[in-house]
DNA sequence: GTAGATGCAAACGGTTTGCGACAAT
DNA sequence: ATTGTCGCAAACCGTTTGCATCTAC
């Protein structure tokens, strides 16, 4: 995951304490290539900082949220994922196979979702599409 | 909520029982217009038949889940929400003033999906395009 | 009569919170 | 020194489950 700055910098810039849990958080976060859910994420930041509190994942994740440095997804398990929010707007794939999540973006989908939103005298603040998928197998007829 | 055939049948096509707090439950169901959730239909079926527990709703919505007369749907907020599965697949605004679930279908968007999965080596087994909306304001450039 | 369905209450899993201790500024 | 942050454990909320009882078939 890319942040737009470093660590040092975005506690600075938000009026956050750099403490150490937040720099091994955000370190690990940064070294993430896929979306960890907060158990997840513990997990990985215990290997390297034994005593930080799941707590302090929630804590620090809904920080991160709340300055606009995180966004929160929900896919379908109930559980939160993260992702950094200066990226571009995307979408997902969902691999049901594997777990895995993948981003993809189409400006087509995103103009047609405004039009479809005008036209029912709505205007849009946020959206979520997820696609649920495996990978393609020509001629599978029945699952295996 | 439209089901495709009465209760009675649809209990018994699915090998259910047609017990008393089936019947309350699929009653509200089919007399809801709207997407509730598990505890406000526990609200709705206990107003009719007082004794019925939550853990019969939700043994109730998960048995008719299994049996695919209900599709169950999480919009973010952690609630699950069931919908009749035997209408024609659909996707929904909901009204972040409100609360309210609207309905609506793109086969434009539905056929993009299907390219763009395609193009990812993936086949669809599912999807789900939440549009989080405000009713449109003219001019607005505060919120008020 | 029997297996399936129910009510109750306790358990569950992910998340949040109150609190006193602690440490970054 | 001040105040934000921490770890801990308990609370929380929606949901699920074990168990004894009940009831539709």
């Amino acid at each position: 995951m890319k942040f737009s700055k470093d660590i040092a910098t975005l506690c600075k810039e938000h009026g956050l304490r750099l403490t150490e849990p937040r720099k091994v958080i955000m370190q690990v976060l940064a070294d993430s290539s896929d979306h960890p859910d907060a158990v997840e994420l513990h997990r990985r930041v215990s290997e390297i900082s034994p005593g930080v509190a799941i707590a302090t994942i929630y804590r620090t994740l809904a920080l991160l949220e709340e300055k606009g440095v995180l966004e929160k997804h929900t896919f379908g398990d109930g559980r939160a994922r993260f992702e950094s929010a200066d990226q571009e707007h995307h979408d997902h794939f969902i691999n049901i196979e594997t777990g895995d999540v993948i981003e993809f973006r189409s400006d087509e989908i995103e103009r047609l979702q405004e039009e479809i939103a005008r036209q029912h005298g709505f205007d849009i603040v946020s959206h979520k599409l997820e696609i649920y998928v495996r990978p393609a197998k020509k001629g599978r007829r029945r699952a295996g």
